[in-house]
DNA sequence: CATGAAATAGAACGGTCGTGCTATTTTGGA
DNA sequence: TCCAAAATAGCACGACCGTTCTATTTCATG
């Protein structure tokens, strides 16, 4: 029925907003049905198990991630412009407001890499996918000749990822309002090596 | 007396180990007291708290990593040969026997960065000492000659942490055999853009 | 508006958590 | 060797965990 669909969404919604911060692990059944305003048992009915809300939430969060980053950056031109849309959103993405713990991906990733499972492998899943559309993306920038053509595409997904991680671990933990900033150098820099042109704000293609 | 700090510093050593895979809060009394061969309350007895536990774990981390990493490099000649042998020793590091989670500060980061408290504290600061003297080894490589003068040593740091950062992550996420050889490659090029030159062993053109 | 189905609540379960309390064992110096 | 002190064990506690079962409420629709 429809009602159920809509509680069902509603608490995986919740949860990933709260599994931003604690973690999947820190999930509790009765914390979720408090914040939802359910009983334990009403909100558990939805579920198989707390195993099967967990990936859900994966979902849920894999979903919101295209739709916010990956989507929007394939909707811009091919090749540079791309590139920097696919960042800027992904930076953005950081501090979505509805994620109050950051990017969840990067606090699940601690939580899960020691953790064999549907969840780990779900997890390391949804990221090999997107890292090859960042490398992919790259590929079309050297096609286009906005990159050079020896560039190491992979390598250059790794440097992106790197960047926002340490934009994660400097404005959460540190508190550095320079975070934002520091990225946006790095990443200038990564494209500069890549052979993108230094083309600061104001050109577009 | 004597044999209850050894057994203090026993159980701070499994602790810690067993904290870098399931990160503090996951860290059970009970499971502790198992991995070291004792109950639950003769192993209680040596701390006020799990707080106070856990506040141990994290000195003693912080401890095992100025003497694997820090101080190493410190012994080091100034300027370049310092600031790789601090990177080389941060990769190794990472990969620590006795650490099999990895480097417990990341993993900790991410668990305790919306988590107020004396252990965020304590991490943080941490954190701040040894980026610290990151960047003063980079001030240090500057007036050697070894790095531009127009460097900023503080974004060098933030840029290194970067690197090992995306090491952890796919190294340990993705299980990616060549994590190893792009956070070696992305250091380098780090190097060469802070004016930093020659590739000390191999080649290249 | 009645009715069966869907959605939710309530209570209870065995387990484990951190943490006290008290008893027992182990230790190291006199 | 003896003995206070230190170290450890045993047990119990209240709280919360995930989960199951059954009852009750709410819903969509004939």
């Amino acid at each position: 029925m429809r009602k159920g669909e809509e509680t069902r969404a509603e608490i995986v919604s919740k949860s990933l907003a709260m599994a931003s911060t604690l973690g999947l692990g820190g999930l509790t059944i009765g914390a979720v049905a408090k914040a939802v305003g359910l009983s334990k048992s009403g909100l558990f009915a939805h579920f198989e198990s707390k195993e099967d809300l967990q990936l859900q939430v994966l979902r849920a969060a894999g979903d919101r991630f295209v739709d916010r980053v990956v989507a929007p950056a394939l909707r811009r031109p091919r090749g540079e412009p791309r590139i920097r849309a696919f960042f800027e959103s992904w930076l953005e993405w950081e501090d979505a407001k509805d994620l109050p713990g950051g990017c969840p991906f990067i606090a699940l990733a601690i939580e899960l890499d020691d953790q064999p499972g549907p969840l780990r492998d779900a997890l390391a899943a949804s990221q090999r996918d997107w890292l090859d559309a960042l490398a992919t993306a790259g590929r079309i920038a050297m096609a286009e000749g906005h990159f050079r053509d020896d560039l190491d595409a992979d390598q250059f997904a790794y440097d992106c990822y790197s960047i926002i991680l340490a934009y994660h671990h400097f404005s959460r933990l540190l508190r550095d309002d320079r975070a934002g900033e520091r990225a946006r150098r790095s990443f200038e820099a990564l494209l500069s090596q890549s052979g993108g042109g230094a083309v600061p704000s104001g050109s577009r293609a």
